[in-house]
Formats: structure tokens, C-alpha cells, sequence
DNA sequence: CCGGACGCCTGTCGGC
DNA sequence: TGCCGACAGGCGTCCG
């Protein structure tokens, strides 16, 4: 599923087609989302502008003139650019029909995104309220990251991946960021050092850039906004690659289960 | 409070 | 070829 990069090239994708645009119509074809689509998703944008698209942690941030359309991807989803000929097909649960012609089309085949309308300020919904910094921002660092951690004893893969405590790296980010920090995933988060922390801060967020800048990685079905792959498949450098030889010392990469989630890592590089 | 497991849902792939 | 289980990029909720 789509994990920042993704959502953050699926935000630039869409965005020139968005912006200040009518929205003419929402169909809404299922509203058995995640959450189920409410009528003010319909009742209250048509006829709205979109003034801005912003991405907070996994959350698309519609901005219209008045209140903002939330839309989160969930494992399968995606929001793609179709002009007003192209038919629907299965799994396009909604429609953002714009006053130019062409539609934004949400698609989720397992149904695990959501689409919510809310009037107030959007980083006070019940959803966003609780997320913790943007690994992009200066706010989160390894000081932040040493100081959270003190007393936790859940693997650090697992800490960096709970949004309470940084968003947007999912499994993928997850295992690449911490080969690039040279620290063993299933290490207790509570024991890393400060150092190590500043060095897993930066890999983060150079994980993230570079996905960003490559469009993001398409392991089987992600597609941006303008409807293209994205290209940082071809250089990750742990995830799906159990048994293939390390990049840096060649030794077969490792593959165990963390929470019931893949976890790739390199015994020799990685301690 | 923390940590871990579960479930939501559909599609795909590997093994038999 | 067909069936069946495992697994997939997320995350809110529940339970101990």
C-alpha cells in the first residue's frame, strides 16, 4: 500500500489537475469503505472549490473553500486522473467529477481507505489529532527519537512504524531505513543510543526523499496521481529481497516475521 | 500506559 | 487445471 512517498506523489500528481477546480459532482458507486462515506462527503463539497492539496502523514488534504475532503489510500487504494470518457471499472468506489471534465477516481480494492468531510480545522478530526511529527520536518530528529524511546521495549521497527510516534514509514521504509541506519530491526527500541538514533533520523528521511524523488515504488499496483509507476522498486535494498545477496557485503539477507510483518535485514551489516 | 494480536477486504501466488 | 492457504504497501480497536 501506499506509504508517504506514494502519497506524496500521488498529491503532486494530482495537484495542477486539482487546484482551484469546481467540484461539479461526487459518485459515490460504495460507500463500504474502511469507514463508511458519509452523505456530507456529497452533500457538502458540490459546488466547492479546491483551494489546496496537502498531505499530512498518509492523509490526502483536500482544501475547499469552505471545510476539507480527508482521503486516506488504505492498503490498495489510489487517486488517479481519468478524463470524463474513461469507464469506471471494478473497485473505483468514487468519483471526484471537476468542473473541467476530468474526475479524480478513487479506487481501493480490499476497502481499506477512507473518504471523510470535515468543517473544522482537519488536524483536529479524530483521525489526524493523535499523529505524531512528520519525519520530513525539522521536528523530528534523532534527539526526538532517543528521548521517545526511553523505556520502550517493542522492537524499533515497530516503534518507527507507529504513527503516535512518526508518520508515513510503513513495512517498506520501515526495513530500508533501518538497513541504511546498520541497526537489526528487531533490536529493543529502549536500548539504541542517542548516535545511532541521529543516524536513523537521517536515514529516514533520506529514504524517504529519495522514494519521493523516484515517484515512489510500485511493487505490484501503486500509481501516482497522473497515472505512472513509481521507480524506487529497483533500489531497495532489503525488502522482498530475503535470500538475495546484501548489496554492501554480499551475504544473504535474512527474512523472520515482526508482528506478523515481513522484516528483511542483513545480519552482517546490521546490529 | 504499553505491547501484541485481531480483523477489516479482495486479489494473487505458490504448493499440492 | 483446481483448490486452499498464506500473504500483501495500513491502522483502529481490543485485550491482557
Amino acid at each position: 500500500m501506499p506509504e508517504l512517498p506514494e502519497v506524496e506523489t500521488t498529491c503532486r500528481g494530482l495537484a495542477p489537475h486539482a487546484i482551484d477546480r469546481n467540484i461539479h459532482q461526487i459518485i459515490v458507486r460504495d460507500s463500504r469503505l474502511r469507514w463508511p462515506v458519509e452523505a456530507a462527503v456529497q452533500s457538502q463539497t458540490v459546488g466547492r472549490s479546491i483551494r489546496d492539496l496537502i498531505r499530512r502523514a498518509k492523509y490526502i488534504l483536500f482544501k475547499l473553500d469552505d471545510g476539507h475532503l480527508l482521503i486516506h489510500l488504505g492498503m490498495s487504494g489510489s487517486l488517479r486522473i481519468s478524463d470524463g470518457d474513461t469507464p469506471h471499472e471494478k473497485h473505483d468506489h468514487l468519483d471526484i467529477c471537476l468542473d473541467s471534465g476530468f474526475i479524480i477516481r478513487y479506487r481501493d480494492p480490499r476497502r481499506f481507505g477512507s473518504v471523510h468531510w470535515t468543517a473544522d480545522d482537519p488536524y483536529q478530526h479524530w483521525l489526524l489529532k493523535d499523529l505524531g511529527p512528520e519525519p520530513l520536518s525539522e521536528a523530528f530528529n534523532g534527539t526526538y527519537l532517543y528521548e521517545r524511546s526511553r523505556g520502550r521495549r517493542s522492537a524499533v521497527k515497530l516503534f518507527i512504524m507507529d504513527s503516535h510516534n512518526v508518520v508515513g514509514v510503513g513495512n517498506i521504509y520501515a526495513n530500508e531505513a533501518l538497513f541504511l541506519a546498520g541497526i537489526r530491526p528487531q533490536t529493543q527500541a529502549g536500548k539504541i543510543s542517542r548516535p545511532r538514533y541521529e543516524r536513523l533520523a537521517q536515514s529516514i528521511k533520506k529514504i524517504l526523499n529519495d522514494a519521493i524523488a523516484l515517484g515512489g515504488t510500485t511493487l505490484r499496483d501503486f500509481i501516482s496521481g497522473s497515472g505512472t509507476p513509481g521507480y524506487f522498486r529497483q533500489e531497495l535494498n532489503v525488502y522482498d529481497r530475503g535470500d538475495q545477496p546484501c548489496r554492501s557485503c554480499s551475504r544473504p539477507l535474512r527474512e523472520s516475521v515482526i508482528n506478523q510483518r515481513a522484516t528483511y535485514y542483513c545480519g552482517n551489516c546490521q546490529r
